[in-house]
Parts: C-alpha cells; structure tokens; sequence
DNA sequence: TGTACATCAGTGAACGCGCGTTCACTGATGTAC
DNA sequence: TGTACATCAGTGAACGCGCGTTCACTGATGTAC
C-alpha cells in the first residue's frame, strides 16, 4: 500500500520526516477520526458495564447513544456487539501485559515477589475497574466466542509465568506439566479475587488491605505445597 | 393457620393421616397447582440459560412463554425476573448441601477423600448443568442482590468444610484465620474448574478424567502447603 | 496549486418486533353455613 | 350433604417503548490530474 511512499522517498519526505513516530504512516484525519470513534464506542459499552449493566443485555442504541453517534453509525466500526466485545478483549489483553511487566521484578526473595505481584494486580484492578468487570463478566458469562477470547489471554498469562519460574529455578524438581498445574492454580487464586476487589466501596483502605493479605497468604501457601510437591519421572 | 385443625383432631382426623408425609398438612389443590406452576417458571428460566442465553438476557415473556403460561401470569408467582432468580439461588443451595452430604464419606485416607470429593464434584456439575451454568453466571453478573445471594450460599460451604477439617484434626496446628483461608482456596480451586466442566463435549470421558486429575492434584499440593504452613499465635 | 471526482463516516427516517406492565375478566377451587 | 358466596391462578387485549436493522442521504476528506 505504501511500498511506493518508501521505495521513491523523493516524493512524499517531508510529510514522513515530520510523522511524529516514524515507524507508521502519517494517519488521515477521516482515520484518525474514525478510530477516536470507535473508541468512543468502545468506552460507552465499558462505561454502561461499570455502572452496572450487564455486557450481554447491554443494546447497541444505548452504546451509540453514550457514544454520542447514532445508531447506525454503530455499523461503520463493528458488526455486532459480540464483535465489539472482542475487541475490547483485544484491550484486556494489552492491559494484563503491562500488568505483566509491571508485576516482573527480579532481585528479591520469592516472599516479596509474591507480596508485589499481588499488590500491582490489585492496584491494575482498581485502576481498570470498568475492564476488569467486563472481563469477569464474559468470562463465565459470555457468548462461547467472547470466553474462549478471554480463556486465551488468561492462558498467555499462565505460560509467560511458567516459563519465569522455569528461568527463575524456584522449583526444579517440578516436571513442566505439574509446573503448568501449579501456575494455573496461583493464577486462578489471584483472578478469583478480582470481584470481591470490584465489590468493595471505594477507598475501603483495610478491605483492601484485608483481601491482599488473604491472598498473599494463599500465594505463599501453594508454594510452600510446591516446594514439596514430587513430580513422577516423566 | 390450620391451628384449630390441630387443636381439634377429631375435625379432619382421617385427612391428616392419609397425608403422606405427617409434618405438614395437606396441600389443596389450588396450592399445589400454583407451585407447580411456580416450579414450571423456574425450570423454563434454567432451560433458556442451559440454551445458551444469559439469565441477565432472559424476558419474563420467553420464560413464561417456556412454562406454558400467559406473561402476565408471571406476576402470580415473581415480582421480577430477580426475584425469580433469587428463588434459583435457594434451590441452587439446596443443591448444594446434597453435594456436600454426598462428599463426606469418613473412614478413608485424605488423599481418597480429596478424590472421592473432586469426583463428586464434577458428577454434580454434569447431573445439574443449568443450575451450575446458573450458578457461574450470576455469581460474576447479576444484580448486586443475586451476587450476594451466591455469595452466602459458598460461604457455607466454606463455613462447614472448615468445622468438617477442625473435628478430623487433619491440621491442628492451622489457626482458625489460616485454616479459614485455606479451605477457601480449596473451594475456590474446586469451583474454578465448573466452566471448564461444563465446555466440555459431552461424554468427553478423557477430556474429563483430565479435568479431575489436575483438580486432585492442586487440592493435594494445597495440603501439603497447609502442613507446612506455620500460623503465627494468634 | 487548483479543479473535478471518488470515498465514506456519520445522518435521520422508517420498519416490524418483542418487551414489561396495566387492567378487567373467567371459572375452577375453597369456605361458611 | 347442598347451596351460596369468596378467593384467586390464569387469561387476553391493550399500551407505549426501545430494540436491531434497512435505506437513501449528506458533506467533509482524500485522490488524480
């Protein structure tokens, strides 16, 4: 589409010097526009979840509406709600890798690892409220589409912390299979809490401060049975 | 009530003793009418959501359409669909406590026990499918009253499996805090596994045997974590 | 650079439909005497 | 036991409303020359 643009530089260099960030082509402004709408889009459905509705009842007017468009315009950008939906699973997924990266600091004991890790996705949490309440939502409540989508960035998640650990040498009597249990189990642990985080009044400091300990507690204690734990010889 | 019945026996004395159940007294005809048609709305509602639809989706309308009424009969036995589902939750517990009485089986090493209970678990999954779909569903997006509702009744699951593990003395050096958050995590492990369950193709007896395998392997690894867990005086 | 034409994101009217809820009703069941 | 009246689960018509989707449109933006 630009191959032209970048083989004959001659033509166009100016406007590529002046791109901002010089790896994507300057943006149209009918693009840009667009894509600010269909983000529009996207935030009123996140902003209908957050106040309480559910993603599966929630009406393509109502989020044309929030959206400030009419409702046809819905159809310019995406097919149908479910396909919205997954495309906000598209933005889960970038968020639980900046979670990721966060939560991944190297040079302390196991303990701190735990306690830090916790306390970031507790605070991502409580920084993507809307998102996460999404996320819960479809997860168990989704059309099969929607939950496989999220099933997926969940298992991205499990297999990044395994190959962490497998580098880390926490557990090297553990066979990669029991590794992949274990993982699956600390994660499961975490994730469960997200509600009861999403459930409590704001700015509830002990609550908060309640649920991290009890899960921090968890955390420790699988891996205290994880340390014991005898794989078969494969 | 019927208390001038009991008070003077010899008014209906032959009524009451061909009752078949003692306890109560007989239900009229309009009575049991009404709950079986009351019975007939809540299993339509299950019906639909073992359909594939989401509880927070379903009309009032497709639901008595389902039960073989007239809409507006709806109202006879519901004030709102969450009312309805508010009914669900107590048959759900219900449910539940036959799950729990079926899982206890004394007189066998803990690591056939925590397998006999897992197995348990899935057959009652697969024997109630709508109730559990129900279940997962509504527990992460319904109403704030239905959360809560499905709340309480895992809380005393948690609440019983907990005295069940105290009276066993199978950690009697766990406070009551710590073996409070361990049984907890057992749950949560255990109930995580209800989607993957109920994805499956059914008859997957493989896919099954999988699902419980790992399930009996993080149950297990939580026990060993618990006996080594040390709790601080309290 | 200026002009003539193409593209296409967003508009607004219109459709048929199922929704929750109201109301007055019917007729089988229950109660009092 | 028989009769006259009360109760009430279920009916059916009707309401106004928001829904998803269609269609022809408009006018700003992009493209070609």
């Amino acid at each position: 589409m630009n191959l032209n643009v970048v083989t004959l530089p001659s033509l166009q260099p100016s406007r590529q010097a002046v791109t901002p960030t010089a790896k994507k082509p300057a943006m149209s402004t009918r693009e840009s526009k667009k894509k600010q709408t269909r983000q529009a889009l996207m935030n009123a459905a996140l902003e209908l979840v957050g106040r309480g509705d559910n993603f599966a009842s929630i009406s393509l007017r109502e989020v044309a509406k929030n959206a400030g468009v009419v409702p046809t315009s819905f159809y310019r950008h995406f097919e149908t709600m479910e396909d919205l939906g997954l495309s906000l699973v598209d933005e889960l997924g970038m968020m639980l890798r900046r979670l990721m990266r966060s939560a991944r600091q190297a040079g302390q004991s196991l303990n701190d690892q735990i306690k830090a890790s916790v306390e970031v996705y507790v605070q991502h949490v409580l920084d993507n409220r809307n998102l996460f309440l999404f996320m819960v939502q479809c997860r168990s409540g989704g059309t099969p589409a929607l939950r496989d989508a999220i099933r997926n960035e969940l298992r991205y998640f499990v297999n990044e912390l395994v190959i962490d650990i497998s580098r880390a040498d926490f557990l090297p009597h553990v066979s990669h299979e029991d590794l992949e249990m274990i993982v699956s189990l600390i994660i499961n642990t975490v994730a469960e809490t997200t509600l009861d985080i999403l459930d409590l009044p704001t700015a509830s400091r002990s609550q908060r401060a309640r649920i991290e300990t009890i899960t921090i507690k968890q955390v420790r204690l699988i891996f205290l049975g994880a340390l014991a734990w005898r794989s078969r010889k494969p």
